[in-house]
DNA sequence: TCAACTCGCACCTTTGAACAGG
DNA sequence: ACCTGTTCAAAGGTGCGAGTTG
């Protein structure tokens, strides 16, 4: 494994020749992020995933959080999140699995959520498990209070980003590391569609409690067992709703637990999992674009949504990582229960000591994920990588003036201390259609292009910030 | 016709202000 | 005056189920 670190000027204006291995001592400290309740959401991935999304947003449930190590203890990080479309599938539920419905629509504003904190020293964010509870997602693409916005029906994973600056202004420049956890990926929906998901949503979801078969809600229960289930044809796996054993008595209780913040139980944590990468998107676009690509049509129609904005050259290092991400994805809700589930956990636990580098067992994931599952639709390797999300970044910062997404400075200078980065800013966020403040945003950027840091290990132009504009 | 979506509801937890006591 | 603990109401998060939409 090595460790992804990158560095990326989120800058996108002409392509530059990557420096190549440029290793920067400072840089090759060892930080170490941390799934909380890792044992909560494999339980959910081995399911499959699903998270409500509403107009007025509404929150992950597990929620992300980690923990981190290996950080500078006087030097000011920033954490950030994002979503990242699994594939470029649009997928529908039905008999029980997920199947794949056509292509993905075309991606919703992107947004980064940064969490309140930001930015904090490293002995901030070390000192207890980080917890992005109020983070929210959306499917209304003319949110106004910085919400993520995704799609219904379509796959995500979010992804962890953790930047040493000092603050927003400094980002640009600053090295930045990003961690996966493929068990966090999860299909959006308006309304559950696996009712073994809402089963555990309810299980341990302290504000479902009252949902729950021991709740004193008898009469909702009442009235929502017979009719619910007779009604909802596409639902028949009722059988769970009264089986509350089958969730893992491990965590059955666990979710208040994690509200709670909880002192860090190793049991329910994750580590080794957590794919640092670091991004080199050229690499990625390249090798995606024209690396082998065995996939279905349906993934190069994706692929070509993706990069038709941007080709950029890069070195085919990142390509692996690629594969790795794909190896991850979380089991398919068809799978669940099968071995497939099993097996995706002991080989990330096999690298729980070695965070910092990149997992090589996805590669050697075995494929079988591949049921049409939500998150990891048939298709097979190759198709999992986050070519696709680069590609879009980079679509995005390929645009005129191209950048990166700007308007997160705005609302940090102003009022907005960073709360979220994403978008609070009427009108950072406008109407997908017409971005007016577009070119104003993209123009921002474009006048620090160049040479943002000394000791870039390695240029890229990981867009991360244009996933907070569109 | 039907899948996807929206909305209002009841139930629940969380949060923070107000207050009392040491 | 300050700190701590308790109480209570408001705010907000849930899934459900009926209705709406395309």
């Amino acid at each position: 494994m090595q460790s992804l670190r990158d560095t990326k000027p989120n800058f996108s204006g002409p392509v530059q020749p990557p420096l190549t291995g440029v290793p920067d001592a400072y840089l090759q400290g060892n930080i170490r992020m941390t799934l909380e309740d890792s044992q909560l959401w494999k339980s959910f991935s081995e399911i499959g995933t699903e998270m409500i999304i509403t107009k007025p947003g509404r929150r992950m449930f597990p929620h992300c959080k980690i923990s981190l190590s290996g950080l500078i203890p006087c030097a000011k990080y920033i954490l950030l999140v994002d979503m990242v479309p699994e594939d470029g599938f649009r997928y529908k539920w039905n008999k029980e699995k997920w199947e794949v419905a056509g292509k993905a629509e075309p991606q919703p504003p992107c947004r980064t959520y940064l969490h309140p904190d930001s930015p904090a020293p490293g002995s901030h964010w070390m000192k207890q498990p980080v917890s992005f509870l109020k983070l929210k997602l959306t499917n209304n693409t003319l949110d106004q209070h910085g919400h993520i916005i995704l799609h219904s029906m379509h796959c995500y994973h979010p992804r962890f980003h953790i930047v040493q600056a000092d603050d927003l202004f400094s980002v640009r420049w600053s090295v930045f590391q990003t961690f996966i956890f493929p068990e966090t990926s999860f299909t959006a929906v308006t309304a559950y569609q696996n009712t073994k998901i809402t089963k555990l949503k309810i299980d341990h979801n302290p504000f479902a409690k009252g949902f729950r078969d021991e709740g004193t809600n008898s009469k909702r229960r009442a009235s929502r067992n017979p009719a619910c289930s007779e009604k909802k044809s596409k639902k028949p796996n009722t059988e769970n709703r009264d089986t509350d054993k089958d969730s893992p008595p491990d965590f059955r209780h666990s979710s208040y637990d994690g509200f709670q913040e909880e002192p860090a139980d190793p049991s329910k944590r994750k580590e080794g999992e957590v794919k640092e990468e670091r991004y080199s998107p050229w690499a990625s676009e390249r090798g995606h674009a024209h690396g082998g690509r065995t996939e279905s049509p349906a993934e190069a129609d994706t692929r070509d949504m993706y990069n038709a904005e941007q080709l950029v050259p890069a070195p085919a290092s990142y390509q692996p990582y690629r594969f790795h991400e794909h190896g991850k994805s979380p089991s398919p809700p068809s799978s669940v229960g099968s071995s497939s589930g099993g097996s995706v956990r002991s080989s990330f636990e096999s690298r729980i000591h070695d965070v910092a580098t990149v997992p090589e067992h996805e590669a050697s994931k075995p494929p079988a994920e591949q049921g049409p599952s939500p998150c990891v639709p048939q298709p097979p390797p190759g198709h999992q990588d986050y070519a696709g999300v680069l590609n879009m970044a980079m679509a995005q910062t390929a645009k005129p003036g191209g950048v990166l997404g700007h308007h997160i400075y705005t609302p940090y200078s102003a009022e907005q201390s960073l709360g979220q980065w994403s978008g609070p800013g009427p009108a950072q966020y406008p109407p997908p259609p017409p971005p007016h403040h577009l070119p104003t945003d993209y123009t921002t950027p474009a006048v620090h292009h160049s040479y943002h840091h000394g000791n870039v290990a390695e240029w890229s132009q990981y867009p991360l910030f244009s996933y907070s504009c569109w």
